[in-house]
DNA sequence: GCCAACGTTGGC
DNA sequence: GCCAACGTTGGC
């Protein structure tokens, strides 16, 4: 079985790395994704593809560790929860609308890799982070693009 | 806080 | 099915 690499985004604030390494049993569920390509991408996840975590909004926005697919998209259970922010009254529970994949911290970089950095490596030009905008959540990367990031980031850190 | 990019919605 | 209006994302 082939293996795929990934960039998945958050916001430090509302779900950042650290979170994830808090998590009880280190996994979370990635829930709130609300983008139909996003969710696509999400549904194409096997167990064992390995994600860049990119943290946005920050200052500078960057990469800051790297973790591991560890259950394949499952109906997300926030669309169906009234009281929840990412609630959608228009998702069928026979045909949910919206899935989340579960993640697991596998290692912080040593360093982390900021957006200009990848910017102005031209072995990642290709990435769709560093194009004009390219706001989409979940993002494809090769193995290729993966591996250079964390070899720019001085390898990871020791969990 | 601003605003460009771009996805979504809804009137026609 | 077009497209203007609107909302959100996310870098700056």
């Amino acid at each position: 079985m082939k293996r795929h690499y990934w960039l998945m985004k958050s916001e430090p604030d509302v779900f950042g790395y650290e979170h994830l390494v808090a998590a009880p049993g280190q996994s979370e569920l990635w829930d709130g994704v609300r983008n139909y390509q996003a969710r696509n991408l999400m549904r194409e996840m096997k167990v064992g593809d390995r994600a860049l975590f990119y943290h946005s909004s920050t200052r500078p926005p960057h990469v800051f560790g790297v973790m591991e697919i560890v259950r394949e998209a499952v109906p997300d259970p926030t669309q169906f929860d009234p009281e929840s922010s990412h609630y959608d009254p228009g998702s069928d529970p026979d045909d949910p609308r919206w899935w989340a994949v579960t993640v697991r911290a596998l290692a912080p970089l040593k360093k982390i890799v900021s957006l200009d950095d990848l910017k102005a490596n031209p072995k990642l030009a290709d990435m769709r982070i560093v194009q004009r905008n390219q706001r989409l959540s979940i993002q494809p990367a090769t193995r290729a693009e993966f591996d250079e990031v964390i070899r720019m980031g001085g390898g990871l850190a020791k969990p």
